[in-house]
DNA sequence: GACGATTCCTGATACACCGTCAGATTTGAG
DNA sequence: CTCAAATCTGACGGTGTATCAGGAATCGTC
């Protein structure tokens, strides 16, 4: 390995708070705060969110916990970092398809599904991720852009190309009309349980978001 | 008065957290308490707002700010309180027009405008309303659905009537629909910063919301 | 399987904020 | 001016933060 190669490397290494580099005790701990980080997020409020309960989840002290994260905050990044490719996985399911027709519709469909699903499954940190972006924090933001990115640019090539064939108008942005679904998609998924306690069937909701999607993408009547 | 209005009133009078009723005094303070409250939290996270800050800005110490809420929360709360009128004014610009043709057009940018305005002039609440959504508050959960009520309701009778016309699809749900098209409007207006900081410009944004809430409330191609 | 070096953990500590209460201070009605 | 009600706060016990020096576990080596 040259010496730039591992400087390389170096840079993207751990690092506890004091420098060294961890080993596999030290990595496993480090895990376990963060599992425990997420388990504690998920039963109770961001603000309550507290270093010496994640410590005591995982069996050590908060000297422990400092030891490998700045703060509580720092954690919960980590955590969001994670979720960065989930986005990813969302992709070829857009570029993949054709989007003309009843086809398109079941793409619309299978797209929210899967990002009903996705937010879910990650609801705790991404509510986080939601407000510290809002407030904000480039950290999240970074994070939050990387993991929407992949899905927007995708929707966009997919609009910009109905556009071309004057299928939606010409002063269009696609980009901004991409976004646009993606925030619906994102806030829909963030408080789907609220719609509900709401009064509105989760069912219908999926129709209608999938319906505006496959209508925003192609530019096509309902 | 009778002693039943009294009774009645007396729910509903402000409490000190010793039960008195404050007077004119008291009420100031607890006034004070509370802009002071929603400046600090214009400037730093949620996360961080402390009573300590709050009872500093307003000149007293912390056990005063006990005397008039809870905690934290219970005075951020009582500042969302004061939203939830907010919406219905949006609600004139929804039912007492015309939504057909160009008229509809503008309609649909008049209310994207007036929402972003809303979101902009209050966005350091109405973060920490959907944060403490998100994570299953109903006392938020209420003052949200409070606040966006009035404009869903609007819209879904809009919509009603277009799919009485046939112009929207049989199956679609109005109130699904009304539901979804605001979650975009929320969405959009709470992470509009983010958006020009992703390279779209923001008037682009505008019309693309704008464009979909006029699809989908008319059920007419773009 | 004992030694030393390295890695890892924690008790102790100083500090900050929380939330409560008894009692001091201010106000204003008479 | 007097006094009772209203308002405020100093003081305090409890909990959490963040740091550090030094103790405990682990690993490679012989």
């Amino acid at each position: 390995m040259t010496a730039r190669a591992k400087a390389a490397q170096t840079v993207q290494q751990l690092r506890a708070s004091d420098g060294r580099v961890p080993g596999r005790r030290g990595r496993a701990t480090r895990e376990k705060l963060l599992s425990c980080t997420a388990d504690i997020l998920e039963k109770t409020s961001y603000r309550d969110l507290k270093v010496i309960d994640i410590a005591r989840c995982a069996g050590t002290s908060p000297a422990t916990f400092y030891q490998y994260f700045n703060d509580v905050e720092a954690a919960v990044l980590e955590l969001a970092g994670k979720l960065q490719e989930e986005g990813a996985s969302l992709v070829e399911l857009i570029r993949d398809s054709s989007w003309k027709g009843a086809r398109g519709h079941q793409i619309a469909l299978t797209l929210t599904d899967a990002f009903l699903d996705l937010w879910e499954r990650n609801r705790a940190i991404l509510r986080v991720v939601d407000l510290a972006t809002a407030e904000g924090d480039l950290h999240f933001q970074n994070i939050r852009t990387h993991l929407l990115n992949e899905v927007t640019l995708a929707l966009r090539d997919v609009i910009e190309g109905f556009r071309e064939q004057k299928k939606q108008p010409h002063d269009l942005d696609p980009m901004a009309q991409a976004a646009t679904l993606v925030s619906m998609l994102a806030h829909v998924a963030a408080h789907r349980y609220g719609f509900e306690f709401w009064g509105i069937r989760s069912d219908k909701m999926r129709d209608s978001v999938a319906r505006l999607l496959y209508i925003g993408v192609t530019g096509a009547r309902a």
